[in-house]
Parts: structure tokens; sequence; C-alpha cells
DNA sequence: TTGTAGGCGTTATCAT
DNA sequence: ATGATAACGCCTACAA
């Protein structure tokens, strides 16, 4: 690999110091111009480089957000399409102000002595602060990462901490959409597919389920609610067993779009029709919502903007140590499409 | 945030050298073995985190792999699945062997001045190595990124340059697979939806699609062929077009898992069926295509698995300065569902 | 406006 | 087996 050059080596060949370098190149207002010119033309044509690891040694900060995302083989959530694309909203917020995202995968970096917590591995590479995505509260790590003073900023984790915020999908709002949708339809007996209730959206979509359908003045029955965890296949076998009811309902609402269509599948796979038989509501919005069959009604995340969301919280944290707004929430819509509406929906979508 | 424990704190305390501190943390064999207990223990006490900044400058390597994955709001490769499959390969493959994943978002990192290159970008941040992806091969940066000393990996990416590699899945003999199982059921007027020439398993694709065609005794029409982006709008759009020629297919393969929805929703739209009318192949087998309906025949990349390949041909890069395998190929195999077979596939999925 | 020098936390090379 | 000490590349008072 070709010498490196340094700001050193600007120095030495522009006849300066190190330290005016230094200051020219990071635009301090106490530089000649005529100097300043000067060295920042060299530094273009020797293609200067400045290195990260030395500036972050000593300012201490990195510009660089750490971002923990499970991969588990189990929950394979970098899978999940959803994370993905608030990760694309996270990706270019802070693509924007200057940071770069650090993708931890290594519980030993380096030659490290024993597996890193998710703290030490933040203190490790010295980022200005951390995203968590797919992981759950009761985790020991994320509750030590929390009451760490290292800026946090968490997407669907209710994380606890001075430095903590986190955001989420109005889920409240979203379950009594769905349920409000369907009961205009005229459906009285409506299911529920329930999310890992270990997970904060699982809970909130559960309970606004429940209260909806009492608000709205509907029944709501134990028996007509199933549990999955967020992925395809629970979703169907979460719908076969609610069409084992003795009085299977007519309308599903699943708290996630793949559950959803794994229940479209099972209701199919039973003989049965969506819409005609059973409706059927998603949860998020994801692409392949409306590539679906028949397309997804669902109530839409903004998922991008969520990711913007995150990122613009914690840069407020970063930069201006401000210490509010522990949880944000960002209103959702309903997307009405052929799942629910049949036919008569087609002009819409 | 809490003072910093650093090695010469550790020194400090135990009544050694900084020196031999570092050395008992990195394992040398050169400790006495007492010293080195105490030492490893008050490390632990104190929860000691090395700082990777200072590493990386004395040791020039910072166990850290820049990714490149575009964003860009045209095309959202970031959310497009079959990355995400490769990127959780890339991860989990990478940080067994203790690096981290640096994903790169920002132009203009920390208070720098004017747009970083990719080149510079990964010197900035002393990246071990780089992999690429999303990208096309005529992109100036890449080419520039290429020709440097950094050891780089892409995925579909057509790579040129000394410490350079591509991973890719066999494109042709998918392309044959396909040909052949629509053959095998009888169609002879076989389109093909093509991705952008410019990437080269879109060229690769419609080239294998060409020669198979060929090879197994069937005509090939130039007006079968319509172009798309690999996206699910593009694939309705080309099958739009294919459905007005004078002739129309009884069969297409998309290059794409998301244009073959896409076509199969056309079809369906033009009051058509698959497969009655016209059998659907996709490309990818990405999770949804299961989803699909009818569940989609396509020829299956092992995502995973290319991640994982990737993974492994950088480290090798990086690790033993090795020089060889400038293109890696993974097999494909051909996943028969309804969109082909109809119902009698039924069994099988 | 510019130069000097100390220090950020580690590793690595000498001695001892 | 251990201790000094010089880098690594950069920023930042403080002086000039």
């Amino acid at each position: 690999m070709r010498k490196q050059i340094t700001i050193r080596e600007l120095a030495r060949l522009s006849g300066v110091s190190i330290g005016t370098v230094s200051r020219a190149l990071n635009g301090y207002p106490d530089v000649g111009p005529d100097t300043r010119e000067r060295i920042l033309l060299l530094a273009e044509e020797l293609d200067y480089t400045p290195a990260a690891a030395a500036r972050t040694l000593v300012t201490q900060r990195s510009h660089v957000i750490g971002v923990f995302l499970e991969t588990g083989r189990d929950h394979p959530h970098l899978q999940h399409p959803f994370f993905h694309e608030v990760l694309a909203g996270i990706k270019e917020r802070l693509g924007a102000a200057g940071y770069d995202l650090l993708l931890f995968a290594s519980e030993h970096p380096g030659n490290g002595f024993g597996p890193h917590s998710y703290l030490k591995r933040c203190r490790h590479h010295h980022v200005d602060g951390a995203i968590l995505m797919g992981l759950t509260s009761d985790d020991v790590e994320v509750q030590r990462l929390g009451r760490s003073s290292l800026p946090c900023v968490s997407v669907d984790v209710e994380l606890e901490g001075e430095q903590t915020s986190w955001v989420s999908s109005d889920s409240t709002q979203g379950a009594r959409l769905a349920v409000k949708h369907l009961r205009d339809l005229g459906h009285k007996r409506i299911a529920h597919i329930a999310g890992p209730q270990e997970t904060t959206p699982g809970m909130e979509r559960l309970r606004g389920f429940q209260r909806s359908m009492q608000s709205l003045g509907l029944s709501y029955f134990d028996e007509l609610v199933a549990y999955g965890d967020y992925y395809y296949d629970s979703g169907r076998e979460a719908m076969v067993r609610l069409l084992e009811a003795d009085d299977p309902p007519t309308a599903v609402f699943a708290a996630s779009d793949m559950m959803a269509m794994g229940a479209m599948r099972a209701i199919q796979a039973a003989g049965l029709t969506v819409p005609d038989d059973i409706a059927v509501v998603g949860f998020d919005d994801i692409q392949v919502a409306a590539m679906a069959h028949p397309p997804l009604t669902t109530i839409r995340q903004e998922k991008g903007d969520l990711g913007t969301l995150a990122a613009e919280t914690l840069l407020r944290r970063i930069e201006s140590g401000e210490d509010t707004d522990t949880h944000l929430t960002l209103p959702v819509t309903l997307v009405a499409r052929q799942s629910t509406l049949g036919e008569q929906g087609l002009s819409g979508s």
C-alpha cells in the first residue's frame, strides 16, 4: 500500500507548520487566505485523506453511530423487510449529517478477550451514539446500554435511561383503525393474530385491539386471539387455530403483514376466500403487501420516516445534549385494498 | 461520561509498566503467569475496554470491513430483499472472524472538506477490506476502488483489479434451468423479462436465456424480450408490453422474483390465469416468492451462502494475502411451485 | 497569522 | 519477565 499522506507531509511540502495545516483543513478562521488556498490545493492534489482513528483518539468523537440489529438464525430480523426500510431512513439521515454506521457483527472484536457486551462494543469503537432494532427490552445487555451515558435511540424497544429515547408507530391508533375499518364493513366477529408479547408493539397492538373492540361496540373473545412471532409461518399456523374455533371469525387483524399473508394462505388452503369468507388486515405495509393475493389491506407505518425520526432524535441528543422526548410516536394510516374490500376495491388500488 | 479506563490506569493500579499490561492483555507468552492473572482480573473488574482507534492508529488494522450498499431513492437497493439476505450472511461470517461492518452512509464524513470518493472513505476509516453491493461496474468510483490495493469483494458486480474478486450466482445455469423446466412442461413461446443490461446478472441471464432457447431447440424472438429494473412495477409494465405482442408467449422467465410477481399481476389483470394461460418463472427465491399467489416457481439463489462466500473470499485476501479466485460462482437450483405447475404442484410445496 | 509542544490510548522495539 | 520510550496521525492550547 502506497505511503499514506499525513498532515505532517502536507506541512513539509507546503512549508508551514503542521498546526497550520490542521487549522486550514478544518476551516478555522485564523489562517491566511493564501496559505489556506495553497494547503487545500496540495491536499487535493495528493488526495490527502484524514485518518479517522487519529482524530477520534484526540477529539473523543468518531462520527460513527453504532447499530445493533439482530440476525439470529431463529429470528433473522435482518431479513425482516420492516427493519430494512427503517434502516434505509436512518442511513440517509445520518449520512447527511456526516455520520457513518457501524453495524455490529462481532462479539469478540479484534483480538479481544472474552465476548464484549453491547456497551463495551460501543465504547470500543467510540461510537457517538447507538441505535437498537429488533431487540427486546428484557435483554440485560439492552438495559445496561440504556443505563449508560451513551446517547441511544431504539425502534420499537422500550428503552429506559437518561440518554435514551425510543420511537415507534402508533400501534394503538393502528389497531383502532383496523377494527373500525372492519366494523364499518359490517364485521362483528373479529379475530386478532398478535405479535410476541415480549415486544412492545405486539403488546400494544393486542391491547389496542381489545380496547377498540369494546369502544366500538363489539364483543371481544379471548378465543379469537392467537399468537405469532411476526413471521409468515406463525401467521399461517395461528390462522389454522382460529379456523378451528366453534364460531370462527369473519375477519382477522394481524399484527404484521407477514403474519397476515400467512393467514390468507391458511384461509385459502381451507377452501375459503379472502375477503368473502374472511377479511384480513395486516400491519406495516411492507412492499410485498401490495403484491399479495389479494392485495392486503393494512395499517401503514411510515418506515422511512421512522428511521429518519430515530436518526434525528439521536442527533439532537448527541449534538445539543438535549434530554427530552423519551418516547416519540408516528401516526399510521389505513391502506384499504382487496383483502377487505374485494373486487369493489379494484378502482382504488 | 465516566473517566475512561486505559491500560495506563491498569498499569498504575497493578504496579507494573504499561507495556506489560499491553502484553498481558494481548496474550503474549512472555508475561509472568501471576502478573497476567492479576492484570486480567483487574481489567475485568474495572470493565476495561480497549480503544479501537488507538489500536488502529498504531497497527494500521481496524478489524472493520467497509460495506457499500446503495440506497438511492430511485433504486432503494437497501430495500431489495435480495441484498439483505446476502448482508446477513456477510455479517454472520465476518462477525465470527472478529470484524465489524461499517455501513458507509456519508459522503462527507465528519467535518470533511468536499465529498469523499469510495476509496477515500475506506482509507479514512482504515477499513481492512470492502464489500460492494448494488452498484454497477461502470461506476468510476467503483473502478477506482478496484484499482486500489485495498482488498475488495463485490456481489454481482464485475470488479477489476489486483486485490479484487466478485461473487455471484450462476446466472447462465439459472437461465438454462428455467428454460428447460418450461420446455419440459411443453412451452414453446417463452418470453424473458430481462434485468438492466448494465448489470452483469441482467446481461448474463438474458444471454443465458437466448442460448438455452437455441440449445434446447426452441426459437428465440427479440420481440419476446422486455426490460425491467428488477423491481415489481417494471415487471408489471414489461408484461403488459409482452401481452401486446401479435403472438403472446405462453410462459415468461423473469430475471428477478419481484419482476415475476409484477408480471403475474399484469397477467391476472388482463383476465388471464397463471399458469394455465401463462406460466411464470422468477429468479432469486426471496422469501415472498413462496407467499405469492400462486406461489412462484423460481431459480433459487443461496443468498446467505453468497454472503458467506463473499466474506470468506475477502478474509482470505486480507489475512493470507492470497491473490486468486477473481470470480467465484455459486450454483442455483430450480424450485418448482404452482406458477408453472398449477394445482398438480400442490403436493410438493 | 503562524509555530511549538503536549497528549489521545496503544503497540512495538529496545534495553535491562 | 519487565520497563522505558518512540511512534501512529491528529487536534489544540499557548506562545510568538
